[in-house]
DNA sequence: GCCAACGTTGGC
DNA sequence: GCCAACGTTGGC
């Protein structure tokens, strides 16, 4: 099973949005490294850590879980979309999304937080001028913020 | 293929 | 709002 970790700005969309909607496609990725792993690497079943960026609180904020592998990101064909990509067409999609369904809150672990834990030093997230917004994350990565999170006996 | 200019991301 | 870092574009 894979870890990872999606951003996603909370004015827009939240951990509160997903707990509503119960399962959401991913859409709006327009990274190609980011897109890559979408396409080829995030499995159903993977666990997927939600992080609020560009706001007040930035930081980790639940967990979802991947209900459906990549397809086709339709928004790239919707011209009133702000994801409109006048590149894409529906015979040759440039971008790609999955789905994934709301697991649960977690306590906020901030970014602050995240920089001052040395296990996790090595992660995207905490370097400077980091802008990727799908990344992998190691299982001992994933252990340690959940730790930090308060669930250390939680195994899932 | 290089690289300068430009646009975007994202923390602070 | 600022600005550093990074990605993309396009001329050559």
């Amino acid at each position: 099973m894979g870890y990872w970790l999606f951003k996603t700005e909370p004015d827009t969309f939240s951990i509160d949005t997903l707990k509503q909607q119960k399962v959401s496609c991913w859409e709006g990725v327009r990274n190609y490294q980011a897109r890559n792993m979408l396409r080829d690497e995030v499995k159903v079943g993977d666990q997927v850590l939600i992080y609020h960026s560009s706001c007040k609180h930035v930081g980790v904020a639940g967990v979802a879980t991947v209900t459906r592998e990549c397809y086709p990101d339709h928004t790239q064909f919707e011209p009133d979309s702000g994801y409109f990509d006048p590149k894409a067409t529906p015979e040759a999609p440039r971008w790609f999304m999955v789905d994934v369904a709301y697991q649960r809150h977690l306590p906020l672990i901030t970014l602050a937080q995240m920089k001052q834990n040395p296990a996790l030093a090595e992660m995207p997230l905490v370097k400077k001028g980091n802008r990727l917004s799908v990344m992998p994350v190691t299982a001992a990565q994933w252990q340690a913020i959940l730790t930090m999170a308060g669930e250390s006996c939680i195994v899932r």
